[in-house]
DNA sequence: AGCACGCCGACT
DNA sequence: GTCGGCGTGCTC
């Protein structure tokens, strides 16, 4: 008997290996087994069983590594439907399905239509409506005959891992997860929950680039389990499966979320111009009422662009092309896509002089200015610090204070923090990001600030006008879905239309461009009317950790096919030794 | 991907 | 003379 095997490599194989009589009634298809390939020796997984081989001389399996199968058929064709989809090999998809798993736990499937369910709550019911959710199961059951119910959570971060973790202790039939627990979901849970699904760690950003909302769908499809979503401001992709009667949209009795008020800052001239007249008056009054204030700036606390003032020479990163920050907190200059940083007394590399200027604003700035106005008031700062490890970020307080200023990273506090007054500093900087997603993150970062104010969240712009604002300040929201659907749908972006970005990365910048130019020579050449292509063109940030980036996007109705086209254009491209190509979809 | 093989240039 | 850079090709 032959057994085909896949690596966690990227090469599409599988490669056959003779399996030796004492092994033979041990392996089925989604058994481990290892075995050696090429010099070394490898794990791999079997992906099929065949009497006969094309391969004239085989390599035995040598032996296996868990007692009972690690997977099973099932995943196998989970994971050729992720692999298509994704555009990884069958290896790189069942290495990533199993690696958060239990061992000796293949997949279960059901004969069951799955439940799609989307309920829209604030974050401080969440717990409340899990157990509601269970509490609906529990009733429906069949007591005599039934099995234990089970029931798996997905979370965005690990502080609403720990927060319900504590909520469910001791409660073995509800298990939490983050991202990758996604592959645990199977028929033996009777309902997968998933909060804020529209939260952007549910996308993996390292190969393959998978969404957790897209592969639970999937898994759902095809083992036939329940999926709840939770949440505050449902993803565009889930509202259009509601419009379409796909999946069941459930809002909350109390939606008492308040409409925004918004500042329009062109209406006031005020110094030094980062607090308006609105916003100083109503953190006044909560200081009097003493209660706590959240300032929201989405800007890292620290000044943007460091620039000479002789010279106005920038001081950038040695490994990136990206400008040096400065963090008055750690005392330095530094790099905010790698570690590289630079000490306080750092010279003019043009003209040797020490006399930096700091432009742009910050957290730093706002806690400066709102020290002159409420020089009695505990005014606290709070931000992701760069290179946090979960455990640091889990102890980590905040102090006692009237006045909070951070980024969105305080909304890590939204299940506990209840504030008083809640304003946005420059909402316009969400809204002009280079991201068609920016309306939609910024709208979700408003509901998630309103839902931890108990008055009208202050949004200071100078464009009042912008479709968001008309929307949220008028209180309607499903007019904002289908605005942003409309748009989507015009511009053919997900879930209508689908992009997926082909990037190439490596140390030198000719081979990169000349890796992706043949690519997209090919790629225009042979299908160029059924596709979208854009030609060659730099990342955002041109050079990241001394190394060049160039991307391409291909524009198509269907994944599958576009990332199958793509695949066999990079197969018959040259292949340059230090040149990485990844894929990515929906980026 | 990673490892071997093989071909050139630079050194004890 | 040999060490080691890196381009090429292969892995059942």
């Amino acid at each position: 008997m032959i057994a085909q095997v896949v690596f966690d490599l990227p090469l599409e194989g599988p490669f056959d290996y003779f399996i030796p009589e004492h092994l033979l009634h041990h392996i089925s298809v989604g058994t481990r087994i290892k075995a050696s390939f090429g010099a070394r020796s490898m794990t791999g997984f079997v992906v099929a069983l065949s009497p006969t081989s094309a391969i004239p001389s085989l390599k035995p399996v040598l032996s296996l590594p868990d007692k009972s199968p690690f997977l099973n058929d099932l995943d196998v064709d989970f994971a050729r439907e992720f692999s298509a989809y994704y555009g990884c090999t069958l290896g790189e998809a069942l290495f990533t399905s199993s690696r958060n798993r239990d061992k000796g736990t293949p997949s279960v499937r059901l004969d069951h239509t799955p439940l799609l369910n989307v309920y829209a709550c604030k974050p401080l019911e969440y717990a409340q409506k899990i157990k509601e959710i269970i509490g609906t199961y529990q009733k429906s059951m069949d007591s005599k005959t039934h099995r234990p119910l089970r029931f798996l959570v997905l979370v965005p971060d690990v502080f609403r891992l720990t927060a319900l973790a504590f909520i469910f202790e001791g409660i073995d039939s509800v298990k939490i997860g983050t991202r990758s627990s996604v592959f645990e979901s199977d028929a033996r849970f009777d309902a997968v929950m998933m909060v804020d699904e529209e939260d952007p760690s549910y996308k993996e950003e390292q190969t393959p680039m998978y969404e957790t909302r897209q592969v639970l769908l999937m898994r759902a499809q095809k083992f036939g389990f329940d999926v709840h979503f939770i949440g505050l401001s449902p993803s565009l992709e889930l509202m259009a499966r509601v419009y379409d009667n796909e999946a069941k949209y459930i809002a909350s009795q109390r939606d008492d979320i308040h409409k925004p008020r918004l500042v329009d800052l062109t209406n006031y001239k005020f110094v030094p111009g980062l607090i308006s007249p609105p916003v100083r008056d109503a953190l006044e009054a909560a200081l009097k009422a003493g209660k706590p204030s959240v300032l929201v700036l989405n800007r890292k606390g620290l000044y943007r662009l460091i620039r000479c003032t002789k010279c106005a020479h920038i001081l950038k990163c040695a490994h990136c092309d990206t400008s040096m920050i400065y963090s008055r907190a750690q005392a330095k200059f530094l790099c905010r896509h790698c570690t590289y940083t630079l000490p306080p007394n750092t010279l003019c590399p043009q003209c040797q002089l020490p006399s930096w200027k700091f432009m742009g604003i910050g957290v730093e700035q706002v806690q400066t200015e709102l020290k002159k106005i409420f020089p009695q008031a505990r005014v606290a700062t709070f931000e992701r610090p760069m290179k946090m490890t979960a455990q640091k970020t889990q102890g980590l307080l905040l102090p006692a204070f009237d006045i909070l200023i951070g980024t969105q990273a305080v909304l890590r506090f939204q299940a506990t923090l209840k504030a008083g007054v809640a304003a946005f500093i420059d909402f316009d900087a969400e809204l002009s990001r280079l991201d068609m997603r920016s309306a939609f993150h910024a709208f979700c970062l408003e509901r998630h600030i309103s839902a931890m104010a108990d008055q009208p969240v202050f949004i200071q712009t100078r464009n009042p006008n912008h479709y968001l604002l008309k929307f949220l300040s008028e209180g309607k929201i499903q007019e904002f879905y289908k605005e942003e659907l409309r748009l989507r749908k015009e511009f053919g972006f997900s879930p209508f239309k689908h992009w997926v970005k082909i990037s190439w990365r490596g140390a030198s910048q000719k081979m990169v461009q000349e890796a992706a130019q043949e690519v997209y020579n090919k790629l225009t050449e042979s299908l160029s009317d059924k596709y979208v292509v854009t030609p060659p063109l730099s990342d955002v940030v041109e050079r990241k950790r001394d190394q060049f980036r160039i991307n391409v996007m291909v524009q198509a109705f269907v994944v599958k096919e576009a990332v199958a086209f793509i695949k066999s254009v990079l197969g018959t491209c040259k292949r340059r030794g230090r040149v990485i190509v990844t894929l990515n979809i929906d980026p």
